[in-house]
RNA sequence: GGACAGGUGGCCGAGUGGUUGAAGGCACCGGUCUCGAAAACCGGCAUACCGGUGAACCCGGUAUCGAGAGUUCGAAUCUCUCCCUGUCCGCCA
C-alpha cells in the first residue's frame, strides 16, 4: 500500500512507477481518481472537525447550567443541529475513505531504478550456476517418479483432483528430506529462527501480505469462516509482527518456516500443468526478512544467495534472473527469480522468487520499528524468497540426475537424510 | 459447543454519564544531590489525522479506554452485535 502522500505530493512518481509496470493505462484514471478523493477527504475533515469543536464547546456549556439548575434547552437544541451534521459528514468522510483506501490497496508497488522497464521479455539473467545437461535422451519427472514408484498421480487426483499430487516410499521420504535439510541449512547456517506455522490464517493476514483484496479468486477461502489457506509462509510469517513495533536492535530479523502452499490457479488451466510443475497443493521452506529501509536493497542479495545455497548443495544448474518491471509481483519493488534447468521437460522452472517489497507489505501490515536513536517508530521493510519450492526441484533432481541406467543419483548433501544414494 | 469472568496508556491499575487523554504506581528520559553510584527529590514521558507556509521546532483542532453500531446536549462509563483472553464443564487428535 502506498502512503497517502505518494498520492498527494508524488503523483508524477506513481504514475511513473505504474508506467514501468506497464500499468499506467489501466490504472491512470484511478490515480486521478485517488488524487480528487484525497481532497475531498481533507475538505471534509476540516468541515467535520470544526463542528465538533463548535459541539464540544457547546456540550461542556449545558453541563456548567446544569450544575448551576439552569435550563439549557437552547444550547441542547444547537447541539442537536450541529450533531445531524456532523453525522451527514462523517458519513460522507466514511464513504471517500472507504473508496480512497479500496484504490490504495490495489495499486501495485513501485519498481526500484535496477529493475528493468517492460514485460517478460526484459527480464534479465544476471548469473547462472552449473551446466545445464543435454536433454536429448532424458525422461521427464512424470516418467521416472511413476516408474520408479515415487509419485502415484492417479490416485492424487482421485483423493482430492487433479493437481493434488502422492508421493510414496522414497518420494515420500524425498520430500521429507529437503524440508529438514532446507530448514536445517537455513536456520543453522544462515541464522534464520525456524518457525512452525498455522496454515489457515484470517482476512486481514491476507491483506496485509498484498494477496487480498485484489487476488481472492486464487485463494482457498473456508466456507464457515472469513478465513484462508496460505498460498505461501510468507503470509504467516511476515504477518506475525502485524501491528507491532520492533526494536531497532532486533534487526534484521530473518525467519524461516516450511509449509503445504495451497493454489487455485484459476485462470493457469492447461499452462505448464503436466506432472509437478503446476499444483494446487505443494510443499515449501521459506525465507522472510524484516529490516532497515537503507539496508533493504543489500539485505535481497543475501537473502537471495541463502535461496542458491541449496539449489548448489543439491547440485542442480540454476539462473538467477531479474524480473522486468511488468513481471514483478504486485507488492515487489525488486524480485530475483531463481530458475532451475530441468533436461526432461527443456525448461527453466521458477523455484523461488526472492523479493524486496521495501514498505509496502509493512505499510500494510503496520509492522513498524522504534529507531536505536530513539526516534519516531517507522516502518520497517519486508523481503522474502522461496527457499526452495518442492516440487519443481523434485523434477529437476529427478530428471537432471537421472542416470543410464534409469536410476536417480542423490546428491551427498540430500543422501545423508535420505539414507540412500540412488533412487531406483 | 455450554456457563461464568474479563478486555483502560510500554507494563500494573483507578475510574459507572460532564475540564478524564484519562488518578496512582512501575519502567524509561532529563535534572538536583554525590568523588561516582544507589536512594531521595524536581520535571518530562501515547498515537494518528486536519490546519497554521508541503521541512524542523512550535501552535490550534479532531479522534482514540478490544472493534463496530446505538441511546444522549454530552459516553471509558448505559444498550446491542462481534472479536479476543481467562476459568470451569462437555467433546476430541
Amino acid at each position: 500500500m502506498h502512503d497517502l502522500r505518494m498520492v498527494r505530493e508524488h503523483i508524477d512518481a506513481l504514475r511513473a512507477g505504474m508506467r514501468r509496470r506497464g500499468a499506467l493505462d489501466a490504472l491512470s484514471p484511478t490515480i486521478d481518481r485517488a488524487a480528487l478523493l484525497d481532497k475531498t477527504r481533507r475538505d471534509t475533515i476540516q468541515a467535520v472537525e470544526e463542528r465538533k469543536a463548535a459541539r464540544n464547546g457547546v456540550t461542556q456549556q449545558v453541563g456548567q447550567r446544569k450544575r448551576a439548575g439552569e435550563s439549557a434547552e437552547d444550547l441542547q437544541q444547537r447541539s442537536r443541529e450541529l450533531g445531524d451534521e456532523i453525522a451527514r459528514l462523517d458519513r460522507e468522510l466514511a464513504q471517500t475513505e472507504s473508496e480512497l483506501g479500496a484504490i490504495l490497496l490495489e495499486l501495485p508497488n513501485v519498481t526500484l531504478d535496477q529493475v528493468p522497464v517492460g514485460g517478460e521479455e526484459s527480464n534479465a539473467v544476471v548469473r547462472t550456476w552449473g551446466t545445464p545437461r543435454e536433454g536429448a535422451r532424458a525422461q521427464p519427472h512424470w516418467e521416472i517418479g511413476t516408474r520408479l514408484g515415487l509419485i502415484d498421480f492417479e490416485r492424487g487426483a482421485k483423493i482430492s483432483g487433479s493437481g493434488f499430487i502422492v508421493f510414496r516410499r522414497e518420494g515420500a521420504r524425498l520430500v521429507r528430506s529437503l524440508m529438514n535439510l532446507m530448514l536445517d541449512v537455513h536456520a543453522r547456517d544462515h541464522g534464520y529462527e525456524e518457525i512452525w506455522v498455522p496454515v489457515v490464517v484470517n482476512r486481514a493476514s491476507m491483506i496485509g501480505t498484498g494477496q487480498l483484496p485484489k487476488f481472492e479468486e486464487d485463494m482457498y477461502a473456508l466456507k464457515d469462516e472469513d478465513a484462508f489457506l496460505i498460498p505461501t509462509a510468507e503470509v504467516p510469517l511476515t504477518n506475525l509482527y502485524r501491528d507491532e513495533i520492533l526494536p531497532e536492535s532486533e534487526l534484521p530479523k530473518a525467519l524461516t518456516a516450511y509449509s503445504p502452499c495451497f493454489r487455485r490457479e484459476a485462470g493457469a488451466a492447461g499452462k505448464d500443468t503436466r506432472g509437478l510443475l503446476r499444483v494446487h497443493e505443494f510443499d515449501k521452506v521459506e525465507l522472510v526478512r524484516y529490516v532497515t529501509p537503507d539496508t533493504s536493497g543489500e539485505q535481497l542479495e543475501l537473502l537471495t544467495a541463502h535461496a542458491e545455497r541449496i539449489l548448489q548443495l543439491l547440485e542442480l544448474p540454476y539462473r538467477v534472473v531479474r524480473l522486468a518491471a511488468g513481471d514483478t509481483g504486485f507488492a515487489s519493488a525488486h524480485t530475483y527469480d531463481l530458475e532451475v534447468y530441468a533436461p526432461g521437460v527443456g525448461k527453466w522452472l521458477e523455484v523461488s522468487s526472492c523479493s524486496n517489497f521495501t514498505d509496502f507489505q509493512a505499510r500494510r501490515a503496520n509492522i513498524r520499528y522504534k529507531p536505536a536513536d530513539g526516534g519516531k517508530p517507522r516502518f520497517v521493510h519486508t523481503l522474502n524468497g522461496s527457499g526452495l519450492a518442492f516440487p519443481r526441484i523434485i523434477a529437476s533432481i529427478l530428471e537432471h540426475h537421472q542416470q543410464e541406467d534409469g536410476s536417480v543419483r542423490v546428491p551427498a548433501a540430500l543422501s545423508t537424510y535420505l539414507g540412500a544414494e540412488r533412487l531406483s
